[in-house]
DNA sequence: GAGTCGTGGTC
DNA sequence: TGACCAAGACT
């Protein structure tokens, strides 16, 4: 029943076009805790920079961030970039073809190893993701005794009901409804395909979260002629430490440890986990110092260079907003957008 | 096993 | 507006 219902609702994605198994892999790691919305356009831009594996492996890990800038989890970038590499120095450039032997390369974990095997090759195991989990839960009750289900468990059940003959579409099929039939907040059990064989009908408790809390920040946006041209414009950023915890070596705006007593040009809030960023942004002249840690670098990036570069996705929301940046090309229905909008007050 | 890591969309 | 949360991995 859900072999037979996915194909007639399976969404049009573009990794489900291809079984190249790299292909499915920049897929499955960018679509970790990130909505699929997103991920499409930057899998295009992603797979046609580093079209194989051993272009991703031959590249400079500062422009995989570049690509990756916005993107977010960025350890996620890294660790492909070193598995992409790992695999090339030590499988000859192929992609393991097991979920077990997939499992040992960074990045690569309980989920994603089960779905690139079975997609990409056919292996027989089943993935347990968060809409697997949620579809599992209700489907079966899991959770009746009032406790989560464990990962064993979930795995143990998910396999019971894997279709070994087709096990990729199976597992693409029981995501799909998770992600478009049987939702967290309100499952549309009415056109739900297993809605007889359903022992809850969306019951369900949601895990709990850990608390947000609110912090306010201050940054610089500098800006003067790029090398005496007054025609191009270049901007101040500074390059996070190689050791922060958070974003290690990506380019970001300087940041003020005060705010100055001055209106700011853009006032955005921006969420970092369990954050959530009050950001005043001030225009700055040379008035404005700025005290760097020591060891930190700085530097002066022309517009057209700040694409190339890696910067936290806050840095690039500002430029983008304040329009120092351009905004990424628009895929979508072939309409360009008009330069300029959603400015920021005056 | 709980904390941590980013971000943008949605309601 | 603010809380929720998405095809998780790692420590």
């Amino acid at each position: 029943m859900l072999l037979a219902w996915y194909p007639e609702h399976a969404r049009d994605l573009p990794w489900r076009h291809t079984r190249d198994p790299y292909r499915i892999w920049i897929s499955e790691v960018m679509l970790q805790q990130t909505r699929v919305a997103t991920v499409i356009e930057r899998y295009t831009r992603f797979t046609e920079k580093f079209p194989s594996l051993l272009s991703l492996a031959l590249a400079r890990q500062e422009d995989v961030l570049a690509l990756w800038s916005g993107l977010g989890y960025y350890k996620r970038a890294r660790l492909l970039h070193d598995a992409a590499r790992l695999v090339v120095a030590e499988h000859g450039g192929s992609l393991p073809q097991t979920a077990a032997e997939l499992r040992k390369l960074p990045g690569v974990g309980a989920y994603t190893a089960p779905a690139i095997a079975s997609i990409a090759y056919g292996e027989p195991i089943a993935v347990v993701d968060g809409n697997v989990e949620r579809v599992l839960t209700r489907l079966q009750a899991l959770d009746a005794d009032g406790q989560r289900p464990t990962a064993g468990t979930l795995q143990a059940r998910a396999d019971e009901l894997l279709d070994p003959e087709s096990p990729g579409i199976f597992n693409q099929a029981m995501m799909e409804l998770g992600a478009t039939i049987c939702l967290p907040r309100t499952p549309l059990c009415t056109v739900c395909p297993v809605y007889v064989y359903c022992r809850t009908r969306g019951e369900h408790t949601p895990r709990p979260r850990t608390q947000i809390v609110s912090r306010q920040a201050s940054y610089l946006l500098w800006r003067r002629p790029f090398r005496g041209q007054t025609s191009r414009v270049a901007v101040l950023l500074v390059k996070r430490p190689e050791s922060a915890a958070l974003m290690p070596g990506m380019w970001e705006l300087p940041e003020l440890p005060e705010p100055p007593e001055q209106q700011p040009i853009l006032r955005v809030r921006h969420a970092i986990t369990t954050s959530n960023y009050y950001v005043s942004v001030f225009a700055g002249d040379g008035q404005i110092g700025i005290t760097t840690p020591s060891g930190t670098e700085r530097k002066w990036f022309p517009e057209r260079k700040l694409t190339e570069i890696p910067l936290t996705g806050l840095a690039r929301k500002i430029l983008m907003r304040l329009d120092v940046m351009a905004k990424p090309r628009e895929v979508r229905r072939g309409k360009a957008l008009p330069g300029g909008e959603d400015q920021p007050p005056a």
